[in-house]
DNA sequence: CATTAAATTGATAACGGTTATCAATATAAA
DNA sequence: TTTATATTGATAACCGTTATCAATTTAATG
């Protein structure tokens, strides 16, 4: 059964990269998150397990799982990235308040049908979307 | 008939803040741009109207204008925000080409129907929503 | 009109997440 | 081992946006 580190291995050897502990030990770490993994709280957990690990290896191993697909990048709010696993995870979009800052996941399969439709329409290759609804959780209204 | 000028001139006379010729200066070239501004295009603009204003000014301008609702700002793939016109324009959604940055403006209101379901379910109010579709347009297949 | 308190402006420094640079080091193929 | 090349970590640079602050402008009041 293929796994997220046989595949970053093939994707490396198919780029000409190379196979290294750091790698490793960040896909490791980051998959023991839970949804979407903010960089701080990733770069932390992560110098637990190397001290003197550069930032700059953790943002260009991210960059990696992106390239290759196991991951995916949001841009939120707040100018910060979070990261969410992709791999053996459903398509979902986003609601998140934006007085806590809590997501909730969901999908609807007709609203994936229209925007289908829509590029259709316009003449556009839909590669990916975007949707968040943007308002405030039950527990704010409180 | 209610103007731009005179929502604007209202929500600062509410706030207590003061009505300028820099700010009546801004908005009335913000409003001779189409569709999506980007602050660069809107900047070299101004200059030609006032060549000292100051940058600080026309960020603080263009968040006056989008607390008051007058405007919205999106951020994009880039980290590069852009401004849109809000009053008495329909809302509407974005394709956006990956290649070439082009957007086509939609609506749907199916989408926008399910969207509230939704947030109704998960018990959320929605405030707005930010729908992308990400893909090529044919101009940049061919 | 003159006075006055408070808001605004423009110049510029600072911010912060991210990316580029580069010499030292590690990888993997031969 | 040898060798070519990719990777790493430290750190500077980037760049759009904000914060700071002294000088100026606004608008309410007398
Ligand atoms: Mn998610
Ligand atoms: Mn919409
Ligand atoms: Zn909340
Ligand atoms: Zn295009």
């Amino acid at each position: 059964m293929l796994n997220e580190f046989d595949l970053f291995k093939d994707f490396l050897r198919q780029q000409n990269l190379r196979w290294t502990p750091q790698r490793k030990m960040i896909l490791e770490v980051f998959l023991s998150f839970e949804g979407h993994v903010e960089m701080e709280a990733l770069h932390k957990q992560i110098l637990i397990h190397q001290p003197d690990l550069g930032i700059a290896t953790l943002y260009r191993t991210l960059k990696l799982l992106t390239d290759c697909g196991l991951i995916e990048a949001h841009s939120f709010q707040n100018g910060k990235k979070t990261y969410e696993r992709m791999f053996h995870v459903r398509h979902h979009d986003h609601l998140i308040c934006t007085r806590c800052g809590d997501t909730v996941e969901f999908e609807h399969p007709l609203i994936e049908k229209y925007q289908l439709q829509i590029c259709e329409q316009y003449g556009f290759t839909l590669k990916h979307h975007k949707m968040e609804l943007l308002g405030i959780c039950r527990n704010c209204l409180k």
